[in-house]
DNA sequence: CGTCTATTTGAATGTACTCAAAAGCGGTGG
DNA sequence: CCACCGCTTTTGAGTACATTCAAATAGACG
């Protein structure tokens, strides 16, 4: 994904000049990063907002018993954090890592602040990102009430097709909340129906 | 909650003249509803958006199996309804419900679309509102998947204290994922230890 | 090729569910 | 004020889905 298209997926919601579109970068850091490379580490102060330019990254908390919890898988054109700390000006409670070499905007909250400031039709912007992101969480809440393990994996493979080929398992069980073992056997059982 | 409290808490926000704030209240319908009633019934087409002044309100999905889960519980200051069908015009997926008496106000998207044309200044507020939601439906996820019901209980407790005065336990038990049965017994066990 | 990590498989266990029935509670009418 | 009705909560027995632990196998990467 270009410059130049991540600027026409923002005109989608709101208007940018040239102008605008140029001094948008400004606000962030752009950084290239290798397979597993870390772009926040969880306790990283201030936490950081990372746009994606390109490639699959993760999203993940640990717990006080080393137990990794997905947050959220994400690919060209999402945002991802720790949105809490980002906001709070406190350190992150989330790692984000790239699953693949990826391409990468980050910014911090003066940053991202002066931004707003600077160019307030990004206002609009984001309200309709988050908007659109509390949706999806709403709807990820109901199926993990509703859903046993079986129907959230088929639920997962119709939401990011192709993306078990590229992440290892063990997260894709964390993101389902389940174990990797009882993963293992469901994609068995899976095969023979 | 009176009408010039709602305006200082949206003013926290952004900032809003003595003419907005009149005007702000023209893009609402304003309904008041005695305990049970039913602001807006799964299927009812379009969705609307629900802003309520006073009183506690649920919402909730009936799936295909006649069973219910509960979305959220809200009160004062909280907007309500279903966000999805709302903003693509489509039918609540939803049903909204007075669990007190209650005061709320209720738009559609014609109605709210023109009222962010009117006073762009809203489009920071909702920025700020759905970001914050967003925040808690993520930490919502996680502690879904951590979290035994023991835990997760506990942590409603906290999150609403009181709640479990006015809300029919099986309510709790919906939004929580567990069955009555179980949350019944949990209580119980707690009492113990 | 060897090491390290991820995945599979299986047995034993546990948390939470289903079904059923009894007890509690709140409102309503006699 | 009491008695009844409907709904909610409790209790218990049996069950199922998913977990834990352990060990074997498979894969990835230097």
């Amino acid at each position: 994904m270009t410059e130049s298209q991540i600027i026409q997926n923002i005109r989608k919601h709101t208007p940018l000049t040239e102008a605008d579109a140029t001094t948008l970068f400004s606000f962030f850091t752009h950084r290239k990063l290798r397979k597993n490379e870390v772009v926040m580490a969880q306790g990283a102060n201030p936490a950081l907002f990372v746009l994606i330019k390109s490639g699959c990254l993760m999203t993940y908390h640990t717990d006080t018993q080393h137990q990794v919890h997905i947050i959220q898988f994400g690919t060209a054109m999402w945002w991802t954090g720790d949105l809490s700390g980002f906001t709070q000006s406190q350190p992150s409670q989330y790692t984000v890592k790239a699953m693949t070499p990826a391409d990468v905007y980050v910014t911090d909250l003066p940053r991202f602040e002066k931004m707003m400031r600077t160019l307030p039709a990004l206002e609009r912007y984001f309200r309709v990102i988050f908007q659109n992101a509390l949706v999806s969480h709403q709807k990820r809440i109901v199926i993990n009430f509703a859903a046993s393990a079986q129907e959230k994996y088929r639920a997962f493979q119709k939401q990011f097709p192709g993306l078990e080929l590229i992440v290892p398992q063990k997260y894709i069980a964390s993101y389902l909340g389940i174990t990797p073992e009882f993963l293992s056997t469901i994609r068995h059982r899976k095969a023979k129906s």
